[in-house]
DNA sequence: GCTCATGCTGAGAACGTTTTCAAGGCGAGG
DNA sequence: CCTCGCCTTGAAAACGTTCTCAGCATGAGC
């Protein structure tokens, strides 16, 4: 009932505890006699090493501490899933913590994970710049690296180039015509990304001497995005393409515009950002930049694993991995004013299942 | 740069550790003045408590170990997210591990897990009534409940009634007009549920007199289900519905039907099983089982949680959640034979995107 | 002035490991 | 036969914390 420790194997085995440890870890060798005795006795007790006592003493927990926004974004979730798989093959685990796009939580989350004696530290904030979970990270001594944040430099981080890769978005909506786009995004506050996403883009039409993108900040975890969406096309009525700071959000604002009576792409383009595995599936299929997610997690454990086996100081490499452009029905050339569908006249309604 | 100790502090306010721990923890009151001293040589240091150290001494870890499958399927996310959510509000934190849908891979994890002293498990194995994981976590004496899994008793789970619902979904079809059925499952061996799910589904067809629905056993992780559903609907023509053990697995099939020809729901009805967020996405939506995945979560980390303070043997309460059904696109009446379309006649293909 | 309770404080053990250090046994070389 | 070195082994300290116990004031009651 109560676990044995080391030092009932000992007793069984009568021998010392040293000796226990030794020939369970292998760390030096033992008589053949000993050795035996040592094994039946763990093995008889079902014995197992405690690993907080291991950690107290070796000053190492062999964990890696995990932040991210929240798990309901699958971008996330797929970073996670990254991350785990490179941690349990350098024999690490993986301890979790959710902040939901809140830089207060962050700051406790970090507290907590250092608490717990994290080896390192892979995290997502909401501003890479001006982070107070980081410098608490830093002051810690703890490797740590970001991830999908894109900060300037002296952070270790794996992301994609956020402002070029919306400048593409930015050059594929003026070669298709597009003169009047808008950037919806999730708050600046709370996600670095998608402010460097939204200068990308205005970059874009500012240097083909057209208006700059229209901005309009909306919630994530707000559920319907119909009413933010309403009115940022009452304030700007010739818009014909809207670029969205994630895919998820990109999904909602599409059937925001579904319920708005807008055809897409007939009306309006969308595109999104991260290229989630929905957005092939979903009807029409998003157009998106992808983002290799599990990748970017591999690689940031990879980049704290290296900074704890080697005790180098935590690494500040900013690893930029490449992105795509995955074509989608939700993106289509602009048509002539005349032949769009009015915002009113909304025909062959699509049937809502709640 | 190294972390300072309670002792540390205890030099800098010139006291003992044990006056600091007091003070720092309120476990009982000091002077004043010795408060204030702590207070500052604690905030002045910069320190924090070594939660291995405390663990050690007070044998609880405030850590609660969370095996999954996989990630990649949103309903072990969404179920993770639930488990984060109550386990943070208590104070717990996370050890993350996923074992692949292999009951190798679980044993090691609840291993791993046990030997890092948590507090209580919470996890979904491939077959909950002949688990090596559950009767290692047994025997260690660790609280533990299951999520998904539906064992018959005696072990503390969250879950859905899989054979209900799947039962409820036979009689959907069957009141639909379908007669041929077949089941398209993850393997066998892998899930108790899948398992349960057909055997429910089954009951309904042999209740109405119908003949059993045919058994496609196929792979999750691989990605292209076409060539499975193919020799499914060449062994079984008759077949004008096809439920899926989950959610995932029923896009996939949808996937392939498109590519094999077939109209969705015109030729073949799909149903699916978990309710996933994306399944209303897709086109056409998904008809499906929601099982309230975040809930599970929370439910079963509330009822672990609880057995951990009550200091209560494992409860064994084996609660389960309601279910609801969805309704989608990918589920129609059936249609008679001549106004189907062959498999062979593929009219107006959809365009692929990769 | 003495006893006693009460309040604050510190010394030290304990939690389960690993590792250093010293000691004992034994064979080889002189 | 003695010495040296090697191999195996055990005792004990250390990691950072909490908690029990005992000690020392202080003040009240007689």
């Amino acid at each position: 009932m109560v676990r044995p420790t080391i030092r009932d194997v000992a007793r069984q085995a009568e021998c010392s505890v040293a000796t226990v440890s030794r020939v369970l870890n292998g760390s030096a060798r033992a008589s053949p006699e000993v050795t035996a005795r040592v094994r039946m006795a763990a093995e008889a007790l079902g014995f197992r090493f405690n690993e907080i006592g291991r950690s107290l003493q070796s000053q190492r927990s062999r964990t890696l501490g995990v932040l991210v926004p929240t798990l309901a974004n699958p971008v996330f979730a797929d970073a996670l899933e990254g991350v785990q798989h490179e941690a349990q093959e350098a024999g690490y685990q993986l301890l979790l913590a959710c902040a939901d796009y809140s830089a207060d939580a962050e700051v406790r989350a970090v507290g907590m994970l250092l608490g717990k004696q994290v080896d390192g530290l892979l995290m997502t904030v909401t501003d890479a710049h001006d982070s107070e979970a980081v410098a608490l990270a830093r002051d810690a001594g703890v490797p740590t690296s970001l991830i999908f944040n894109q900060p300037d430099r002296g952070q270790s981080a794996v992301c994609v180039d956020n402002r070029a890769a919306a400048h593409e978005v930015g050059e594929a909506l003026i070669a298709l015509g597009h003169r009047n786009a808008a950037y919806v995004s999730g708050r600046y506050r709370s996600s670095d990304r998608a402010r460097q996403r939204g200068d990308g883009f205005a970059a874009a039409f500012a240097a083909a001497g057209l208006p700059a993108p229209v901005l309009s900040e909306v919630d994530y975890n707000v559920a319907d995005h119909t009413a933010a969406v309403a009115a940022l096309l009452a304030r700007a009525p010739e818009t014909t393409a809207l670029f969205c700071s994630n895919d998820m959000l990109a999904i909602s604002v599409i059937g925001a515009l579904r319920r708005l009576g807008h055809d897409v792409p007939g009306d309006m383009s969308v595109i999104g950002f991260d290229g989630i595995t929905v957005g092939a599936l979903v009807e029409p299929t998003l157009a998106t930049v992808v983002t290799p997610c599990a990748d970017m997690g591999r690689s940031a454990a990879r980049l704290v694993l290296d900074a704890i086996e080697k005790k180098s100081a935590a690494a500040s490499d900013l690893v930029s991995l490449p992105h795509s452009f995955r074509m989608g029905g939700s993106l289509a050339a602009v048509r002539p004013l005349g032949e769009r569908r009015g915002r009113a006249a909304a025909s062959e309604p699509r049937e809502s299942n709640g």
